[in-house]
DNA sequence: TATGAATGAGGGTTCATTCAT
DNA sequence: AATGAATGAACCCTCATTCAT
């Protein structure tokens, strides 16, 4: 049901790839609530075809999904292998994620609703732990560098970002911007300056999150 | 359609109250996929009684959404009185909105999705408007004390309350930890050293939200 | 899902009624392929009625055979109290239900395809264990008398009813005439003159059907 | 859509063979609630090669219930020819229905379902009438013999065998066992003692089913 | 006023059938 | 000729909402 190598014919790989296009745009305007039957009808296919390419509504979801990750992933990979120091490779990850990235981000974040049946996917599961691994190394980079606080890990980096980037529904046009909440985040991870307490809780270990 | 005061019969108000509360934890186990059916019994009622009570479905969330407004809107006001400075107001506030209030915040930024019908609602307005009014008071003052930055607004506070205290479905139990979270929010508020660049975007008014 | 008590109100009870009846029909026209559209369309509700009343198409189907089986099941006992003899209310109990039966017999017979949800329901187990308790008891007396060969039980009564009584689909008029094939099946189960080899296989123990 | 002979290019028949046995299978597995995709897919074809053989579902069923008559027809005649009495003829041909022919006979049995589009096809009509022909004379031969009760035609064979031979869905393992009711009838069309009364109803002209 | 029965639109899913490759 | 992709009607079932009791 993830065929998209080339053993699908040409049309059949057009449809799926609107397919998982159109879901997307469903998606985010109708949230989880969004039904195959609008998305079939948007992509100009019957629901029959929908159907054909993925079992059910769940792997549809899972489709859109990986795609999303596949593109946070590259550009994590990007951000840590271009920039000179973990901290700006972290800042132009997280910045991406709120501007380029906004859409893949916010799916993906959103999705992480379906963590059972994704982490039931092994590529999922090999994208999130190669995501986990990239993050976990900027965040120790820039712990080296004294650019970020010692009591944070890539695992927070990751839930922060899904936090934020989801969309939030029925805000009116212009307010619901993450890319300006993301940097107060991005200052919160910041060394903190003697008097404040340390973060309650437990950092998330990376294995929980990948 | 919103009756709370004495008009009502003390059993029609013993069950709309009975329904509010059945129907907040009935959203907060089956989040907006909950049907009316299992509202109505698990309260004891039958359906027909909320629709007596509220003309539908969106009527009976709005209902929800309100009690938990004015749950937190007492917590700010009850902070920014006992306090004797703006952050420790607002350190306090957003403390309890992570533990004490958490559900009836997580419920309350939930219903940010149903902003629209509920900025209907006058007895909401009036909360919104004063919960924004508290929130703009405490970070100015706590700007005047030199705590928190000066390019964040009371909005922003509440926006990034709603971001964190959202549920993140799909995680093991404990991953889930918006107190964490909410502790480096409210590090990422404080002013920044010079060399980090402003807040992009544009800080949002608080009459846009309240 | 079984209410047939006076719980239910007036109206639902008819409508239960009207729907075990539609459904009923609508079974032996279209067999086990039947649509609960189709049912709630001719019964003249709404497919949610349906619904309300039967937790699935499956429950329908039971509560269909829940009534033939207590219509045979009457017939049975009746036989065997005011026949004098087991051959007497063998054979009277098999003519029901070849005629007078006819529908209810063919139903029940049918849907030994539910058998194992039937076999879940109490009101059905013991319905079938008291039908074969009579039938044995027909069969053994039959048998003392001289008038039933010594090599079958009830059960083999039972599954040769069944398989007689079904309809033969596809048939022109009069052609499928059970009561005609139920005389022969009866003719066989007398005394065989000494040449017949005896049956083969393994006699149905009650406890197996019932 | 009924080639089958030598028109076909060779790889065109193995396919069509190949297609009418799988569907036995599935069929017998399934019932008649068996899909063309299951078909085509365990012959290893595509199912547009299941439409270049067969026009429709039906045509499908069609081919499978005609190389069942095929065999039944042969299996009758090979009865008549090698038996010395019209009742060992007889017993020979329902013996081999309940064993060495049960699937095919079950089969058939079941698509008596489909006469209406069966009495369509010359070469099916062909084999049903000669088989209504065979099972004709055996009865009248075996009646001659003293064999057979008078009131009986072989029309009613035929359907008496269709109706015990039909799979009884939903019985546990080695409780469908049709050979030992054949048995049963067999016996019942052996000449009555005086006392029971004649067969009820009228009995089927071999026309009418051949 | 409270109850819960009835309605029917709508969504998920399957599958016979057609048609482009 | 074979393949399998696409189509869409039909079915099962749920649930918001209305209405008779």
């Amino acid at each position: 049901m993830n065929e998209t190598g080339p053993g699908l014919r040409a049309d059949a790989r057009r449809n799926r790839e609107k397919l998982v296009a159109t879901a997307r745009t469903v998606i985010a305007e109708r949230g989880t609530a969004f039904s195959l039957d609008e998305v079939a009808r948007r992509a100009g296919v019957g629901v029959g075809t929908v159907y054909r390419r993925f079992s059910d509504r769940e792997a549809l979801v899972q489709a859109v999904a990986l795609e999303d990750f596949r593109r946070v992933a590259a550009c994590a990979r990007a951000a840590e292998a271009e920039e000179g120091t973990g901290w700006d490779a972290l800042r132009r990850f997280v910045g991406e994620a709120g501007s380029d990235l906004l859409l893949a981000g916010r799916l993906s974040a959103w999705f992480v609703a379906a963590w059972d049946s994704l982490r039931a996917d092994p590529e999922n599961l090999r994208l999130r732990r190669s995501l986990m691994e990239v993050l976990d190394r900027m965040v120790s980079r820039a712990q080296q560098e004294g650019a970020v606080r010692r009591d944070v890990t890539g695992g927070d980096v990751a839930l922060l970002l899904a936090r934020v980037l989801r969309p939030l529904p029925g805000l009116s046009e212009g307010l619901d911007d993450p890319e300006r909440h993301l940097a107060v985040v991005l200052d919160g991870l910041r060394p903190v300056p003697a008097a404040d307490p340390p973060l309650p809780g437990r950092p998330p270990a990376s294995g929980e999150l990948g």
